[in-house]
DNA sequence: CGTGTTTGACCCGCGC
DNA sequence: GCGCGGGTCAAACACG
């Protein structure tokens, strides 16, 4: 059981590995370690605080902070809280394909990485789940991702059967706020 | 031509 | 107040 039930996990939890034609990772990478990707073990331990500092601990292995929206930029904004989860995988390419589509918007270089971090927003109207990804640099199979909000709308794009076991969990927002 | 990426600038919170 | 680190914007660009 990957997930609690009640918690304010994004139903996007799942992977596929269509990766070859979404990224320009080389196919050696995959000859490099076939076992790593096909397995593409699915742990989820805590980040190391120092990288993902705004993500409170738990006791959990994974992470869901509530998130204040109420920056001080708009008066009358929402005060919602959104859910921030993170949780790494194991794998040698970065974009992890959960069925969303994402584009891309940001990339920063972090401290204590020589890789960067990039940042995502899903692209269906109205839904503005964002997501970053960030690979460790000490350990290069380990990319961390870190989903914050929960689509509103269903996958766009059916694939493998693991996003679509994952998605039909019902694991649907709590809003505990 | 529509859609997504790249990339530097900008912004903001926080610690000193 | 200032610098730093992190997050976002947006114009230019690439690609089907």
């Amino acid at each position: 059981m990957f997930f609690p039930c009640a918690s304010t996990l994004p139903q996007s939890s799942s992977f596929s590995s269509k990766t070859a034609s979404s990224s320009s990772v080389p196919n050696d990478l995959y000859n490099k370690n076939p076992t790593d990707f096909l397995g593409l073990s699915m742990e989820m331990h805590l980040p190391t605080s120092s990288e993902v500092k705004h993500v409170s601990n738990s006791s959990a292995n994974f992470v869901v902070s509530g998130n204040e929206e109420n920056l001080g930029k708009k008066k009358g904004e929402k005060k919602i809280r959104k859910p921030r989860f993170a949780f790494q995988t194991r794998t040698q390419v970065d974009i992890l394909d959960d069925g969303y589509r994402w584009r891309k918007y940001g990339q920063k270089a972090v401290k204590n990485n020589k890789f960067p971090r990039s940042y995502y927003r899903c692209t269906h109207k109205g839904c503005n789940v964002k997501k970053q990804v960030q690979r460790q640099s000490k350990d290069e199979g380990v990319v961390v991702t870190t989903y914050e909000g929960v689509h509103t709308h269903p996958i766009e794009k059916p694939s493998d059967n693991f996003e679509q076991i994952l998605s039909q969990m019902h694991i649907y927002p709590l809003p505990f706020n």
